[in-house]
DNA sequence: GGGGCTTGTGAGAGCGCTCTCAAGGATGTA
DNA sequence: TACATCCTTGAGAGCGCTCTCACAAGCCCC
């Protein structure tokens, strides 16, 4: 688990939590087609003027400084809730240097349309990003940070002036797996913190991963020895994503221990995508190529286009090949058969990724370049596991 | 569809695209242990100093201003590129008066494990809400615009001071279903512009949602008409969502039509997730209570849900009972059966609400205060109809 | 009762941009 | 050559906050 504070930092600054546009209170007349008044936005001078104060006393009051006597606290809180003041998170950053703003980008595939309706919303090959961002969102909440989200897009390949754009609107960026390279990582991370998800770590960012090399170790011993597989298959995601290379290496090793064949290669290339697990199948099964005893997928996503593949075609898994995923996403447990697969503590990847970065921001020196999170193998029926069987396998260390 | 820009209206600020901090160029070393040069950020004075021109000519072309001549602005760009200079967002976005922000809300469960650990991610439960903040986040991509991503827990009944945050940090807000009260939304958009997502319009704010009542209609229509069931179920959302009380209402009225009985009420609430669907049939089968021929579902967690208790207790779906959900997130193609429901166009709704908030922003006034967007049933297996059976059901106007 | 404290408050200088306004230089016209 | 006009550039105000510093008031002690 990632430490985290039960009580947000800004407990002490509770003015705010009192006082600001009171948006709980008693019902107001909600369809009165009267139109809003267009008053210019209230500034820290109305509230001061309304409440017989100086804008400096204002300023203390928000920000929960012990100095102002309880008699002006409440004048002004009065008057702040009586104008429904809210202070501008622009000028506040400008003047404290402080936006409370971190940016997370990842990279989407384009809307076209993939292969195979049944995989029309192909936007679901990023449950695994939403969840982890879900992670970040509920760690950064607890220090008082938002979320800018944005995206770039797959074959976007000058990503750079919208990154810089979001370094402009934040403290600090973390960045999704293959949104930039390397390079591209440094000149960045030399100008603002930065955290990677699933990359590479650089001398001046880190990365945080799952335990691809122990997860995937485990996952092919399960199969060779349990289920004894004489081949499996590797079906990659993209050539160049740090995980998939990494996992690729250790289902290498890991066979070669027990002299068991790998397959792998261009052909055995998917995109992280259901609608990339199900093109390659289909292209090697019309080209005749034999399917292998196992087919361990780069990622879940994958592993749900493979399965649907092969059934399409007749293929019985596990009877007729076994299948396995990685990351554990929710819809895992919902295919039929249920999907084996490494669990990966997906949001905590997450939680863990703003700690570090806030950490950063608040002018930390990370000790690590490079965090790993434990991961589990977790069997269910596609590797051949009857489905009753215990939910996990227990890590060999 | 929703109308959309295809080239973003930045295209003419076209030198921010080009010279800002190149983090698409030439490798650099990596992973050199050189710790980064701790020097105060850049300004727009350094950028001025460096291009011997004044702050004000480097602001114009950064803006893409016509004035300043070529060979002034090559200077300038020179300078940017040399310096890898980002300007800041925040001192932007105060003198602008635009930040280019907007916030999207929604809520969430809480982290406490579910009932049965095959819902364990019970975040699961906002693929709905990650698809349609999809939506968002590509139409504001093509605004310049960026979301600013917060939630407010399930049981945070005041979320009042978190929601006054996010408006100090945006220029609008996007709401998704039950962050706030009306009343509270009556307020918040008396200062800044607000669309709703599936909620209530109000006279100072939008609301964007799905035909509920012609996609449920039709829904209803089809069991009765194709399948002849004699007996519904309305498993409800939660009892103060917009959308859930306006589908129950359709199921009541479109089944009165036919005689057909419906069966609703306080044991038939879920709470729109795949939990709430599960404990609900577990109950009312723990109690003897019989099944009735159809449960139509308020979503297609909750039918998630349904379907994996009545198939626990070893009741067949659809021979037994009809199971439909409503929303078709992704995960219902790949469960069996494939799941009946009413497809709503879900990246679209969130595209449509950046649109009406885009233009709320830049100062127009709404003309409807309730768009609707047209929903398709979708027929697949949990109905009764064979999976072979044409993907969709034609609209009925 | 005066000097030294502490404590609460206000004045005002930034923070890093954008944009108005005026000045200067180049060009055109009489 | 003198003057009006256009185009480019720079000076500087202002955006709405935070925070430092100076001051005023109240308190203590001798």
């Amino acid at each position: 688990m990632v430490p985290q504070d039960a009580t947000p930092e800004h407990a002490a600054d509770s003015a705010f939590d009192t006082a600001l546009l009171p948006l709980d209170g008693a019902a107001v007349d909600v369809l009165t087609a009267e139109p809003r008044k267009a008053t210019a936005p209230l500034t820290i001078y109305d509230v001061a003027r309304h409440a017989g104060v100086s804008i400096a006393s204002v300023s203390r009051v928000l920000n929960g400084h012990a100095t102002p006597r309880p008699e002006t606290r409440d004048r002004v809180l009065r008057a702040v809730a009586e104008l429904g003041f809210v202070p501008d998170g622009a000028a506040r950053a400008l003047s404290s240097r402080l936006k409370e703003i971190i940016a997370v980008v990842y990279r989407r595939a384009p809307l076209a349309p993939p292969d195979d309706p049944v995989f029309e919303d192909e936007s679901e090959n990023l449950a695994f990003v939403d969840v982890i961002n879900r992670g970040v969102q509920i760690a950064a909440q607890h220090r008082g940070f938002d979320l800018l989200l944005s995206s770039v897009e797959v074959d976007d390949h000058t990503p750079g002036p919208r990154i810089a754009n979001l370094a402009g609107k934040s403290d600090g960026m973390l960045l999704h797996d293959r949104v930039l390279t390397p390079s591209g990582i440094v000149r960045l991370a030399d100008r603002v913190p930065v955290v990677t998800l699933a990359g590479t770590p650089t001398r001046a960012s880190v990365n945080i991963s799952g335990d691809n090399i122990g997860g995937m170790r485990d996952l092919i011993k399960h199969l060779i020895e349990v289920h004894h597989c004489a081949s499996i298959a590797y079906l990659s995601g993209h050539a160049d994503s740090p995980d998939s290379v990494a996992r690729h290496r250790v289902v290498r090793e890991t066979a070669a221990e027990y002299d068991v064949r790998v397959i792998a290669g261009p052909h055995w290339t998917g995109e992280y995508s259901a609608t990339g697990g199900a093109r390659v199948i289909r292209a090697l099964l019309d080209s005749g190529t034999a399917m292998p005893d196992a087919i361990a997928c780069a990622n879940d996503q994958t592993a749900l286009g493979v399965l649907h593949a092969l059934q399409e075609r007749g293929y019985h898994v596990p009877g007729d090949v076994k299948v396995t995923g990685f990351d554990d996403i929710p819809v895992a447990r919902h295919v039929v058969p249920q999907l084996t697969t490494v669990r990966q503590p997906i949001q905590d990847l997450g939680a863990m990724a703003f700690d570090v970065l806030y950490s950063m921001i608040s002018g930390e020196r990370p000790d690590e370049r490079q965090l790993v999170l434990p991961v589990q193998v977790v069997v269910r029926g596609s590797c051949g596991c009857a489905a009753e069987s215990p939910p996990s396998f227990p890590r060999t260390a």
